[in-house]
DNA sequence: GCCAGTTCGTAAATCGTTTTACCACGGGCG
DNA sequence: CGCCCGTGGTAAAACGATTTACGAACTGGC
């Protein structure tokens, strides 16, 4: 009862720039200037000010700057799965250069469906991300009828290599594919079965081409077995032991996924085979566990380190200067040779 | 030349409610209305302004809506590390709740150090989130000198369990070593090795607790063996290669961390000890690589999606009632029973 | 002592939304 | 007919920061 109030105080909310000049004798003009400094400001009043943000816990309010500034120093990241931990490696790059650069990322994962890919990325939109990085669901990203007509700057990492429309970052999957192969053709295997998990990716079919140029380059081109295995560990482990019952086994398995690494290996002991000694294999990716494992896998690995610092530069270069031309970055890929993969045996 | 204009254009920025309103010839609290609808509108405005809204291609700015509101919307989330299996995972189902209830999380992590977790926590404070969700670097989280005086809603996961200010939410650490080390009481073992990575945490702590509580109640109290390895895989496998080296060998192994779990399979190959015959082992967490590990390992393992989902609840009764008394709650653990450990041998 | 130039403080406008306070209109009722 | 009430529209005041425009105070040179 009382005065009557616009607003219920609600508790006690955070201190505002006003309280802060209040309390320093100054106007929020002033306070402001201390905070950002891009005037000059007696030292005294700096001091003052400095003193009655420090007593009030003073916190700049983020949003309000933001909405003044016109941009948030937020960029929206979205990957298909956060579980996978390529994804979670480059999120975890990304969110360090982030802290480098004072920004703040917000992650959001699709579940590869396009649907829930759009969905989320409208809702980045909304929150006004300065910025996307986008590891797509689909190479032809942006084509759905209900998708946003303009987006903020964004760079496609990882997939849809290539896209018309936008700044890609990807590994070099020609290099991939090819270097596995290359690998396995030098150790004098001449079946080589090539495991993938779709050919409905472009960094997928690059991989597979990679594969065919070094059968070619060597001779090899009638002795191509690519097997389509599918996006579950158990669709690659299933299609690679249709591959097992055939007359000539493959002497070795060159899985251009992680999906399909786990499901030859699954195969591989579900058939009793020997590896390295009956059959070789050339992995995807790198993991912690692999050390654990045995025969230490040889394995063609991407550069997570590199694909984010660069899709990242990418990204800040492409906000500073939206209307430069579009770049297609290829990392390189790093092939680790171990023991998975030894000379054919007979 | 010509006009002098206040603010340089800067390009075209997004259509903001006051374009809508002038389209549609209405004022912008009636599109307001519309958009949330909080009042009755007339459904011919309604229609209106629907179809201004979509030729416009408008979108609710939503920094200007939530210095308005007083609220975000968006969750702050701390991890120490997104590498790790465990963390990602939680990240993953703390998305998806955020997602069905309409918000965003920030995902910072802190590297398990306190200075850096405090900056992060600050800077996701000048975002104002409306909650936190935050798996501490320590025990004493929030105790250090330059901490935030006054924190949003939040609760504690897996780390910290049961600390004073806050509510907590994690795996029953103790049932966790105790369930871990009975199944290996259960088949005969007698000298069975505890490995944990630290004693600095409780929810370590409380696994040894566990641990040592199955002993006694089996009348073993004598034969504890802790072995305290370290932070990371290789210091795990160097402690626990110097218990192999004693005259008498363990011949169990229960793991209680991840890391010490890896550790002990390396060291238990660099021994050439046969897994399970000569040795059993216990190991901690699921990950999909242990499919295709043989043996396929006996485990304890967390819940993720329990903990995520307990945790989100709890810290949006949080946030509705700030005042409510702390909450407590701990996840029930699950041991799976596979192929690593087998009744002793002698 | 005066003028130009610099420094720095302040008031007020602004960002885009939500929400309050007010008003106009029309219908129902006594 | 006059009143009351419900509905729905609008103008304007927030939210909390930044920035512009202005002016006061001071400096230095002549």
């Amino acid at each position: 009862m009382g005065g009557k109030r616009r607003k219920p105080p609600a508790g006690r909310s955070s201190p505002t720039i006003r309280d802060v000049a209040r309390r320093a004798g100054v106007s929020p003009g002033t306070v402001s200037n201390v905070m950002i400094g891009v005037r000059g400001v007696r030292s005294d009043s700096r001091l003052s000010v400095m003193k009655a943000a420090e007593a009030l816990g003073y916190k700049s309010n983020h949003m309000a700057s933001s909405l003044r500034r016109g941009h948030t120093r937020t960029i929206g990241v979205v990957v298909p799965d956060l579980s996978n931990e390529f994804f979670s490696g480059l999120v975890m790059h990304w969110e360090a250069q982030a802290a480098k650069a004072g920004y703040e990322i917000l992650v959001v994962s699709s579940g590869d469906n396009p649907d829930i890919e759009s969905r989320r990325i409208q809702s980045l939109i909304a929150r006004r991300v300065d910025g996307l990085l986008i590891a797509a669901a689909r190479d032809d990203f942006g084509a759905a009828p209900g998708f946003p007509a303009t987006l903020p700057p964004a760079v496609l990492v990882d997939r849809a290599s290539g896209h018309k429309r936008f700044d890609t970052v990807s590994s070099d999957n020609v290099a991939a594919g090819y270097e596995g192969t290359s690998h396995l053709i030098k150790l004098g295997h001449r079946d080589i079965a090539c495991l993938t998990s779709a050919d409905s990716h472009v960094h997928l079919r690059d991989r597979v081409r990679g594969y065919r140029k070094a059968l070619k380059d060597n001779g090899l081109s009638g002795r191509e077995r690519l097997v389509i295995g599918g996006r579950s560990v158990d669709a690659c482990r299933v299609a690679i032991e249709r591959e097992f019952r055939l007359p000539a086994r493959p002497t070795a398995i060159f899985a251009t996924t992680f999906f399909s690494t786990l499901g030859a290996i699954k195969a591989i002991h579900a058939f009793d085979i020997a590896l390295p000694k009956d059959v070789s294999l050339v992995a995807f990716e790198h993991s912690e566990w692999m050390t654990v494992f045995q025969p230490y896998l040889t394995a063609v690995a991407q550069r997570r380190d590199e694909l984010a610092a660069n899709s990242w530069s990418v990204l800040i270069d492409r906000i500073a200067s939206p209307h430069a031309t579009f770049r297609r970055l290829k990392i390189p890929i790093t092939l680790s040779i171990r023991e998975s993969a030894r000379p054919v045996s007979n």
